[in-house]
DNA sequence: TTGATTTGAGAAAAGGTTTTCCCTTGGTTG
DNA sequence: CAACCAAGGGAAAACCTTTTCTCAAATCAA
């Protein structure tokens, strides 16, 4: 029922419902003592009415707006979003709204955004980024609301969630391995990255010697100009390929079949991040490894209405695993 | 200042001032009547406790929550994210802060969201998708709060941002005319999409009997498809291509290099979308249209703030313009 | 000096709900 | 039949701010 004109307010209820206002309360929050007649009267009314609790005169009272927001550096949104989605689909059947926050890499939009949720009461706040090794350009501590933090750099006392990049490498290279491929480079980005350095550290770990690491770019570009210097070196060819992003895989993918490789019989090519867009558009698609932050923002959610309730939270880095998704860019026991 | 325990509320500052709440308030909101001393004393103190007003309470009494809420299906949030960006930052300085509610295409999320943000008393509902013909999957008629569409089908009698696909078709188009193009393909999306048949019937107007198109998906592998029945006819071969989506283009652009066509100098390719990532990827980085999908959602945030002020707005579909972003995909007049 | 006007500031209501008492009423027990 | 108890329901305070009155004091005119 849609309510066009004024709002159904609950003394309308209970005026119709032939009780006070603090029955009428009772009765639709199933509090107090009444009989179920009663009870079931004013529930009656407040259908018919279609009336809905005035959610502001609540949060006044209860202290709880069941409401949160989420501030975020990332304005292309590629890492957000999933966050954002699994936040919301969290909190939504709690009646939990998301105001989502884009502060860019302000200080002053930051503190502007920060000021307004606080202003507007909200039960707690989610920070997330594009990269876990930066921090937000806005301090969080010492706030009057709980904070977690989701893919983005955090103190050290916080309630932390990130991917955890070095098994989601191990996975990737044992899917390598397992197929049997033996010359395998890993193509990445930047060492300055942590995500970069992680990867990396466990690609060596299953692979020991035999593991050569490429830092460029996180570009297609990159992906090229790799392909090219190993199949201008006089050195064995690598038979199986890890690359850091799948824009670098993208990249890794085109530059073979310029070069008459065929992937993935004569080479096997992993990606990170599993873009989808992206990785399906690959030929051939692109086995990747999906960082999983759509759960990764589920579990924001839960963590922040937990601390939002009042319970305690044990501060310190939770790792959520990634998980592989595999595609055609690596063969595979029918396809080989 | 960041307060660390209870928040202050307006009595602490009017208790520290030594004058009564009525008073702290009107000082602070620069209203009722007093000695400047005792305004600047009121001021002086709210400043020094931190004090910051309790927005439910405000809104409580003003019904107004400075708070609006952006509905909409487009889950990857190619589309969404640069809508979202402009809305909020049109409504950031006001103290407006924004609900983001993905409802995929499920009606009862849309209704769960829906509820959820009339229940918080939103200012006013920003209704917005993935294409301009197809509506979310929830009815926003008549409901106690404005709205504005943007960039999503609407009914008539509603208040509709969407972009002016004809016009961004044509700049294109004349683009390729101008320099010195002659036989022009256009390769687009399905012609069940008003965008598709809006950038068509543009391409058609400008080119005339010239002007060749073909309906396909939006994906690259349609883009590889049309370059190769282009070239395996028996026809004159065009020299320049306006592609419906920038995922075409790149397919366009990759299946030409593969055919050792060079773009630009062979052939000029324009692309749509302007989707960053993808565009300056490509080799050579890519011509596209950008929809200014930016400046649309700051327009819809101007829209929602004045009618949730109590202006009359004229309802109607307003076309906001599309501009042609030039990188090197068509070459031109130095480096043709 | 008296009456009228202005000025500065406070008391109280309002906004919509929840929650804590308190008061009936009808029934039970001894 | 008195005393007590439980059940059902209501009055009012509380949440925090804004706004409308109201009032006392000060200023001004006559």
């Amino acid at each position: 029922m849609v309510a066009v004109g004024e709002r159904i307010r609950l003394s309308d209820v209970a005026l119709r419902a032939g009780v006070s206002v603090a029955t009428a309360s009772k009765a639709l929050n199933g509090t107090g003592r009444m009989t179920p007649e009663t009870r079931q009267r004013v529930q009656r009314v407040a259908d018919e009415l279609g009336f809905r609790p005035n959610a502001m005169a609540r949060a006044l009272i209860s202290r709880r707006t069941f409401t949160v927001g989420l501030l975020t550096n990332d304005t292309y949104g590629r890492f957000t979003l999933p966050v954002m989605a699994g936040v919301s689909e969290a909190l939504v059947d709690e009646g939990v709204s998301v105001f989502l926050c884009s502060i860019e890499d302000d200080p002053a939009l930051g503190r502007v955004h920060l000021d307004a949720m606080l202003d507007k009461q909200v039960d707690g706040i989610i920070s997330t980024g594009k990269r876990i090794d930066k921090r937000l350009p806005v301090d969080l501590s010492g706030l009057p609301v709980p904070v977690v933090y989701a893919f983005t750099q955090a103190p050290d006392d916080a309630v932390t969630l990130v991917s955890d990049d070095a098994q989601g490498a191990r996975e990737a290279c044992q899917w390598l391995v397992g197929l049997g491929r033996t010359n395998i480079v890993h193509i990445t980005g930047p060492e300055t990255f942590v995500s970069a350095r992680d990867r990396a550290g466990a690609f060596r770990e299953v692979l020991g010697e035999r593991g050569r690491v490429l830092h460029g770019e996180w570009s297609e570009t990159w992906g090229h100009q790799a392909i090219a210097r190993l199949w201008d070196e006089k050195r064995a060819r690598p038979d199986g390929i890890f690359c850091g992003n799948d824009q670098i895989a993208r990249g890794v993918i085109d530059a073979l079949r310029e070069r008459g490789v065929q992937v993935p019989s004569d080479v096997s090519v992993v990606g990170f991040d599993n873009w989808e867009i992206l990785a399906a558009a690959t030929r051939p698609p692109l086995t990747s490894v999906d960082m999983n932050l759509k759960a990764l923002g589920r579990e924001a959610g839960r963590l922040i209405l937990a601390l939002s309730e009042g319970k305690q939270l044990e501060p310190g880095i939770r790792k959520l695993p990634c998980s592989l998704v595999v595609r055609q860019s690596c063969g595979g026991l029918t396809a080989d």
